[in-house]
DNA sequence: CTTTTGACGCGTA
DNA sequence: CTACGCGCCAAAA
């Protein structure tokens, strides 16, 4: 766990994702009410060894994994495509089919996040 | 205290 | 389609 309350609230939306599903950097900040899509990027350049939060499932509005992930988006992509998720020719995820709707409301309310009803998604 | 630096997003050109 | 510009805000220096 990280020392950073924060982080810490931002790792617990990750994990929330379920497999097959992806989310962007923006939605996640959104859903936890505060911060901004790179504090959630920063949150999981931060993360701590050992740690069990899919990052993996976390990407850019473009449905594209993150240039600077790590040295090797290629894995990232790997790992994705094995729990499901299809990319398209030219890498990208469509989110219309395998983006993430969120928590239910009743996660919200007990994890204390401030998310707006749900513009994700057009 | 101030400055710099981003695993970002969106509007414009 | 690509390329900038700028706002955003937490962390680290």
């Amino acid at each position: 766990m990280s020392q950073r309350p924060l982080y810490d609230h931002i790792y617990a939306v990750v994990r929330e994702i379920p497999a097959g599903r992806v989310a962007t950097y923006g939605q996640v900040a959104a859903i936890v009410g505060r911060g901004t899509p790179r504090t959630v990027g920063y949150a999981m350049h931060a993360l701590p060894s050992g740690h069990d939060v899919p990052w993996q499932r976390v990407i850019n509005r473009q449905g594209r994994t993150s240039p600077r992930a790590d040295g090797d988006a290629v894995d990232q992509r790997e790992i994705l495509r094995s729990e499901g998720v299809v990319f398209r020719s030219d890498q990208s995820i469509d989110l219309t089919c395998f983006g993430w709707s969120g928590p239910d409301w009743d996660w919200l309310e007990a994890n204390d996040c401030h998310a707006v009803p749900q513009p994700w998604l057009k």
